[in-house]
RNA sequence: GCCCCCGUAGCUCAGGGGAUAGAGCGUCGCCCUCCGGAGGCGAAAGCGCAGGUUCGAAUCCUGCCGGGGGCACCA
């Protein structure tokens, strides 16, 4: 019995009462079922009696009641009460519940997925750090959250495309181009350039690569250098993500816009919409018409194109790919941009609220993290990880929601006990394995003897009922964009785990004790959770190690 | 001035209108003849303030207070 069973189940009792002629309301499409707070609440409960009592004309308590009878009759509920003002308190029987055990691990891995976005093509758009230097802790934060929430659309039906937006058009790469020849020449960049160390390092690949060609490289040009050096910083940038476990599906070059004339078409489609006006030499949209505090300049007076412009030409590109709903991961920095982007959209003549949606993250602290002055003062991202480790920071930084500010404790990281979650979680899965690989050395197997009416204890109704929830908070992980849910109720599965472990053996006490169906049940649930585990876990893009 | 985010236990943070607001750390106490104590059990301790909507508000709305960030023909 998993909450969407007993969710079909409800509403059936519901459509049969509305047949009977017991009651008169619309049967909603789909009954929310839950884990009450409180163990004496049952093992689901929910509030649609209240919430259908006042479309009924019939008291909560009253349609709660004619609910509660009929769905005391359905097989594999053992009784329903009523509480309060009005809510069903459901506990299921052992067998029933139990049942989920054998589900979980005939279903390969897959438990947990579902439909919940099928048919939702979305382009996830996010780091999009410019290409003139190293990613900080920022766009690690992106990287983390981006990656499981693509990996958590994916497993809730979406069709993802994971992209990367490399600003290597307008002036900044000008001056990213000019310090790196500075350096080349032994000078001092400029003082609106890039000063970190790696740019020196930048110049050093330059100068090898230049006179790999033959070239000489003191007589290279500011344009050869710029780019050389471009290619050489988005390797890394691409080798760094990849190494984090990040992997996108297009890299998308803004000059390709400009160069391919995506710009000043994105400016002429604008205005055959009728959003776009000429003032003071300049070409402009109107994006105050849709809620932006000024109008935005397209083409500037001397003729060239603005960055929003090629932001335009940007939107119009994914519209034109097919995406439906294009996700945009921002630095907080960034919010300023919201209005502008929806503007656009909407003079795309879209509706801004459906194919745009602006997730905004918050700044992130480690204490005690050193700024790398390779990097320009900044804390790296890979000085993070060679540091903290990969699980470490990629668990801690997605099991925030993007807005929430959050400061990070190193020395809590790097602990190996449950002060670190990440340790908790990743441990609780070892224990799993190690609970597997000797109650198999015991001779315990799992392909005869499973009676789950046998999983009676207190602990194992709790930990089953946990592991129901999974495929609801994938579901709503993936439609709230918010894959720091997964990461919660990982913990809340490795507590209910380590509980039932604590309280129920797997395996015998001792060679003298025979082996029953009892052990080979409860191995069967041990094999339940340590699936759930570890999809969790990838879901995060976090190891799910077998030993620690 | 305008806009966005945040304010929950001593600390770091969860809580998509529901029942007695949760977790870890820290403090105090308990459990090792027991599959890994890298674990478990328990105690004390909290929704910034004031209104409003609702049968019901930490959650939605308004105002105030406090903290962070943003307001270019930069990218």
């Amino acid at each position: 019995m998993t909450p969407d069973k007993l969710s079909q189940a409800i509403r059936s009792v519901l459509t049969e009462a509305v047949e009977s002629g017991e009651l008169t309301a619309a049967v909603p499409g789909e009954v929310r079922v839950e884990r009450p707070r409180n163990r004496q609440h049952g093992d689901w409960s929910t509030n649609v009696a209240l919430q259908l009592a006042k479309a009924a004309g019939v008291p909560p308590r009253d349609l709660a009641q004619l609910v509660a009878k009929r769905l005391a009759e359905v097989p594999g509920i053992t009784s329903v009460d009523v509480a309060g003002p009005g809510f069903l308190n459901i506990v299921v029987d052992a067998a029933a519940a139990g049942e989920l055990a054998r589900t979980i691990v005939e279903s390969g891995g897959r438990y947990g997925d579902n439909d919940a976005l099928s048919g939702h093509v979305v382009n996830l758009e996010f780091v999009s750090a410019n290409p003139t230097g190293p990613l900080h802790i920022g766009h690690t934060r992106w990287a983390a959250l981006g990656d499981a929430l693509g990996r958590v659309l994916s497993a809730a039906g979406a069709d993802v495309t994971r992209e990367f937006y490399v600003n290597d058009a307008g002036a900044q790469m000008d001056r990213f181009g000019a310090s790196v020849l500075a350096r080349m020449h032994g000078d001092d960049v400029p003082e609106d350039g890039y000063h970190g160390e790696y740019v020196v390092e930048l110049a050093q690949k330059v100068r090898a690569e230049l006179e790999a060609r033959g070239e000489d490289a003191d007589l290279a040009g500011l344009e050869e250098v710029r780019d050389l050096a471009y290619q050489a910083q988005l390797d890394e940038l691409q080798q760094v993500l990849a190494d984090f476990g990040v992997l996108f599906d297009v890299w998308f070059s803004e000059r390709t816009l400009h160069d391919s004339g995506a710009v000043t078409q994105a400016v002429e489609r604008l205005r055959e919409q009728g959003h776009v006006y000429d003032s003071e030499g300049a070409v402009w949209l109107r994006t105050t018409e849709f809620g932006d505090d000024r109008d935005r300049v397209l083409v500037r007076s001397d003729g060239s194109t603005t960055y929003f412009a090629a932001d335009a030409a940007y939107y119009l590109s994914k519209k034109d790919r097919g995406f439906d709903e294009k996700v945009y991961m921002l630095g907080a920095d960034h919010h300023g941009y919201v209005g502008r982007l929806k503007a656009i959209a909407a003079c795309a003549g879209d509706d801004p609220e459906r194919s745009i949606e602006v997730l905004i993250g918050q700044l992130v602290t480690i204490s005690g993290a050193r700024l790398s002055k390779r990097a320009g003062n900044i804390v790296e991202l890979r000085d993070v990880v060679a540091w903290l480790g990969r699980d470490a920071v990629r668990y801690s930084l997605a099991r925030y929601p993007a807005d929430s500010p959050i400061t990070l404790d190193p020395d809590l990281l790097t602990k190996r006990s449950n002060d670190n979650p990440v340790f908790y979680v990743q441990y609780a899965h070892a224990r799993t394995c190690n609970v597997t690989r000797l109650a198999l050395e015991d001779g315990v197997r799992t392909d005869e003897g499973f009676d789950p009416s046998l999983l009676t204890d207190e602990t194992e109704s709790v930990l089953l009922a946990t592991l129901g929830e999974f495929p609801g908070v994938v579901a709503t992980a993936a439609e709230l964009r918010e894959p720091h849910r997964v990461a919660r109720y990982l913990e809340s599965l490795a507590a209910a785990y380590h509980k039932w472990y604590d309280t129920c053996r797997v395996r015998p006490m001792d060679a003298d004790e025979p082996v029953t169906d009892l052990h080979r049940t409860r191995l069967r649930l041990n094999e339940a959770t340590r699936v759930v585990l570890a999809r969790g876990l990838d879901l995060l893009g976090v190891s799910a190690p077998e030993r620690m």
